[in-house]
DNA sequence: ATAGATCTCCGGCAGC
DNA sequence: TGCTGCCGGAGATCTA
């Protein structure tokens, strides 16, 4: 399940690979990540440029492809074409790895981008992740772009900021830290990581915490993120990296439903809530009537 | 109107 | 062995 850290360490790991190369053929294995994007206009859009800057927003992965022969601008009057924007988003079973073109294909392959001796691949199970070659226009269009929250990670992120997302939520905490206009980039694993670091119960209504909480919170979801990142993510489901290297984060919580807390020892719970999976120590995160 | 709930996509896997 | 149901990120579509 590639969230944040998981997203951010496959930027890291493509900022290494593919940044500043140039993008020589495509090959369309599985056209139902296009997303109903025309495969000829995917392969039009995509053959033939370089990649400028790879940037993540949430859980989106945003490559910049800008022409390969920018240095002929100086040369003649034309103007230099828009740049397009390589729009990638995991799901749930969403792998890319970057790859030698001998390695051999592996399960699952939707697309390939050939650079001279390397192939970023895009793998996916269930084809729930996307890939898709859009204008700067389109990219703004999509709502789940448009309604992101915050970034936990950057500049300015703090309790406040969170309480100012909070204050109006009537639902649990747990399945309101899952919505990503609250707060981009978090998912299953390090929601239940963070409300655990933070000693808050899931079930607790989000509207409901107290101040002290919510500053808490704000620093758990940021603290287990950093360490995420840190350890180049979770290796939960079927997330590697660019390199097809596993991450080294062991959640605390997550999928240990029945198993010691590792804080005081007492068996782990675990919940369905809001259709989500969740795990959580009885002890350690008091539940709402005993707060 | 808007928040919240429910459905959808998919296939490996657990349990019987 | 072979069937059934479970699981989930996020957009679409409902419902109160």
């Amino acid at each position: 399940m590639p969230e944040l850290p998981e997203v951010e360490t496959l930027r890291r790991g493509l900022e290494q690979k593919i940044l500043h190369r140039t993008i020589s053929g495509v090959e369309v294995a599985n056209p139902k990540v296009l997303k109903g994007q025309a495969e000829d206009q995917f392969r039009e859009r995509v053959t033939g440029r370089r990649v400028e800057q790879i940037a993540r927003r949430g859980k989106y992965l945003l490559i910049t492809l800008g022409r390969a022969d920018a240095a002929s601008d100086l040369m003649d009057a034309t103007p230099s074409p828009l740049p397009y924007f390589l729009c990638l988003h995991l799901k749930m079973r969403g792998q890319v790895r970057v790859q030698s073109q001998e390695e051999a294909v592996g399960p699952y392959h939707c697309i390939s981008l050939f650079f001279d001796d390397q192939a970023m691949r895009f793998y996916d199970m269930w084809t729930w992740g996307e890939m898709r070659a859009l204008t700067h226009e389109e990219v703004q269009s999509i709502e789940g772009l448009r309604v992101m929250g915050p970034e936990p990670l950057a500049d300015g992120w703090d309790g406040a900021l969170l309480a100012g997302r909070l204050k109006s939520k009537r639902t649990a905490i747990k399945p309101t830290l899952l919505d990503q206009a609250v707060i981009a980039g978090v998912g299953n694993i390090y929601a239940d990581e963070a409300l655990f670091r933070a000693g808050i119960h899931p079930q607790r209504r989000a509207s409901e915490l107290n101040a002290v909480e919510i500053m808490r919170l704000a620093g758990t979801i940021r603290q287990v993120l950093t360490e995420a990142v840190a350890a180049g993510g979770t290796t939960s489901e079927e997330f590697v990296d660019a390199e097809g290297q596993m991450g080294r984060f062991r959640p605390q919580v997550y999928d240990r439903g029945g198993q010691p807390c590792l804080v005081c020892g007492n068996g782990l719970t675990r919940i369905r809530l809001g259709g989500r999976g969740t795990v959580f120590c009885q002890t350690c995160q008091p539940p709402p009537d005993r707060v």
